[in-house]
RNA sequence: GCGCCCUUAGCUCAGUGGAUUAGAGCAACGGCCUUCUAAGCCGUAGGUCCCAGGUUCGAAUCCUGGAGGGCGCGCCA
């Protein structure tokens, strides 16, 4: 349960009871009232603001309001103290055994404690990474890559179907350019010498080069001499299918899979954006029009020409956007409008796009052409992650494509590990830079975060390995240790464990509202901590062990606190797709 | 020039649909190993929440203006 939810809810029907007896002024706006972990423990263990945001309206000292709801609150059987503080803050404190009840829950539900059904079963498409299919991952795709995909995984957590969708830039330029380079990878491995600058403007990446063997294997010499515009759609699609293996062999490494696919070339093909064109026009926002120069930075080849036009500005952006290039060929936007389309009318209302930083000037736009083409139904949020910094023991790591000295994804993950590189990508939220040093990732300290949550659970592990030695005739199972003695838990630190663990499933509401997975990043590292501390008070003080030689029942009661422990950071993992361990080695 | 994002302790960063005394780690300083793993733990010190106005009973959080940094700005995606 998430239990601030659960008081919210209790506060409410205290209010609710109050205006029915007329003690209340009817009709408040009740919606900004809420309950939540005072910042400080002393105060309690929730903290509600209704006084504050009622007062005025009831014409009431907030002071007052606040006595005559904490009287009604002092009756919920949990309740064991209220107290008015401050400008009007109400401020319960809870009994014991509601938080051991808590723990009871945890043993009971396992990793699954912390679902919930915000989302009764409603879809979200999410899609991420959708890069040009023209070389392997770089570190940058993998940010993104991981945040679609642990999103994802935090929407089905509460309650939302969820795809989990990849877009294929496979129209434009960039893929003809793929094939261009493609053939020269070809000739050359039939043995034509091929100079380094031919692959200026293209790509000059190695990675070509099996590509252009497997063509030169496949069609012998037949397309050294053609006409280009006769090998280039026979390259473009083998090239583009080779470097989606590659690409998806990439993501796999990183434990990243999709539920679909979707071709941007397929859309175009199939009329999807002459459908999405005649949708807008007949709703009488598209125009032919000339677009002014941006100020302050006129390209150099600058000329106004008569554009086909979106009318953007309606829906918010600053200008209106073209839909086609010159050569009459659709614009990027164009057809991203109509993958968007695509999707809602696939049954996704909600949909959540995670774009690189390069990107971020492009979300007004699209927005407004979800609302355009969804008669404002649809609902589009785009997460813009930031750069990564690869870093080695602090100094950053110099990338050229050119010198040949750039890392790609596949690298990081291989030398670290894809569950490093998962949870990396999720310590800083999606907006800020990240710096991933790839040195730091592997100490085992607690300035490495990975290190410090990972060290928690095979700890708890570990404690509950000695139980077994200690006491063989306890019964690790959760579901016994779930019926432990909790009263004997009386500790502040196993106390404030407990209270934290029961913040949960607060803590993946609130990430999976504001779609910011880290959120949970930080709240794992704080539980671990708070674990650790718990353990060293056992070496300063041997009462507080979780293992008593002397005493089954309470260390039965500490293993069900352990256990808890450990479930709650699994279930944490588990949403990351990272595999807790068992041990540390 | 315009748009978006960012600016919180010496450093790296949490926290912002307003609310009780602004948090954590690192670095600094002082403690803790015959032990369930000291790969760690405890404590001390450290802040004009970029600046200036405004709204409010109350602002790191909302609004306006400004400063500094990042990204982007018709026919790349």
């Amino acid at each position: 349960m998430n239990l601030f939810k659960y008081f919210q809810a209790e506060v409410l029907s205290v209010i609710e009871e109050m205006t029915v007896a007329g003690t209340l002024a009817p009709e408040l706006v009740t919606t900004k009232i809420v309950a939540e972990p005072p910042r400080e423990a002393a105060h309690g263990d929730v903290s509600t603001n209704a006084a504050l945001v009622l007062a005025k309206a009831a014409g009431q000292k907030p002071r007052d309001l606040a006595e005559r709801i904490a009287a009604q609150l002092a009756e919920n059987p949990t309740v064991v103290s209220v107290e008015v503080a401050g400008p009007g803050f109400i401020n319960l404190r809870l009994s014991d055994d509601f938080w051991y009840e808590r723990l009871a829950e945890i043993l009971t539900e396992g990793t699954a404690y912390g679902d919930q059904d915000l989302g009764q079963a409603e879809t979200v498409n999410v899609e991420y990474v959708s890069a040009n299919p023209t070389g392997p991952m770089h570190v940058g795709h993998g940010r993104g890559a991981v945040i679609g995909d642990v999103l994802a995984s935090l929407l089905e957590k509460v309650g939302y179907r969820v795809t989990r969708e990849f877009y294929i830039n496979d129209a434009g330029a960039q893929v003809d350019k793929l094939a261009q380079a493609a053939h020269f990878r070809y000739c050359e491995a039939l043995g034509i010498r091929i100079g380094e600058d031919a692959f200026e403007g293209s790509y000059p990446g190695h990675y070509l080069k099996p590509v252009g063997k497997a063509l030169a294997e496949k069609y012998g010499r037949e397309w050294v001499d053609a006409a280009p515009e006769t090998w280039l759609p026979v390259f473009r699609d083998f090239a583009i299918e080779a470097m989606m293996a590659l690409v998806t062999e990439d993501l796999k490494a990183l434990g990243v899979v999709f539920d679909r696919f979707s071709s941007e070339r397929a859309l175009v093909g199939a009329g999807g954006v002459q459908d999405v064109l005649e949708s807008l026009e007949s709703k009488g926002l598209v125009y032919e029009g000339i677009l002014e120069p941006p100020k302050g930075m006129l390209p150099e080849d600058w000329e106004p020409r008569p554009q086909t036009l979106f009318r953007s500005t309606e829906f918010g952006d600053d200008v209106d956007r073209p839909l086609k290039k010159s050569d009459d060929s659709w614009t990027y936007f164009a057809t991203d409008i109509a993958y968007h389309l695509d999707k809602f009318r696939r049954g996704f209302a909600q949909m959540i796009d995670v774009w690189g930083a390069d990107h971020g000037g492009y979300v007004k736009r699209m927005q407004a052409a979800v609302q355009a083409i969804t008669d404002g139904r649809g609902d589009l949020d785009v997460k813009v992650c930031q750069l990564v910094n690869l870093l080695e023991g602090g100094a950053q790591i110099k990338m050229s494509k050119r010198a040949g000295t750039f890392v790609t994804l596949r690298e990081v993950v291989d030398e670290v590990g894809k569950d490093v590189v998962r949870f990396i990508m999720l310590t800083r939220k999606n907006d800020a830079p990240l710096d991933f040093d790839t040195e730091k990732v592997r100490e085992q300290t607690r300035d490495n975060p990975v290190f410090y949550v990972q060290y928690a659970h095979a700890r708890a592990k570990s404690v509950l390995r000695h139980a077994k030695t200690e006491f063989p005739e306890m019964d690790l199972a959760e579901a016994a240790l779930a019926k432990a003695a909790f009263v004997r838990l009386t500790s502040p630190g196993e106390l404030a464990m407990i209270r934290k663990m029961g913040d949960w499933p607060r803590q993946v509401e609130t990430a999976a509202h504001f779609h910011e997975p880290h959120r949970l990043a930080f709240y794992l590292y704080d539980l671990a901590g708070e674990f650790h501390g718990l353990w060293n008070q056992g070496n300063e003080d041997t009462v507080l062990r979780f293992l008593r030689p002397d005493d089954l029942e309470l260390s039965a009661a500490r293993m069900g606190l352990v256990s808890a422990l450990a479930i709650v950071i699994a279930s944490g993992l588990e949403v990351f797709g990272v595999a807790p361990v068992e041990e540390m080695r």
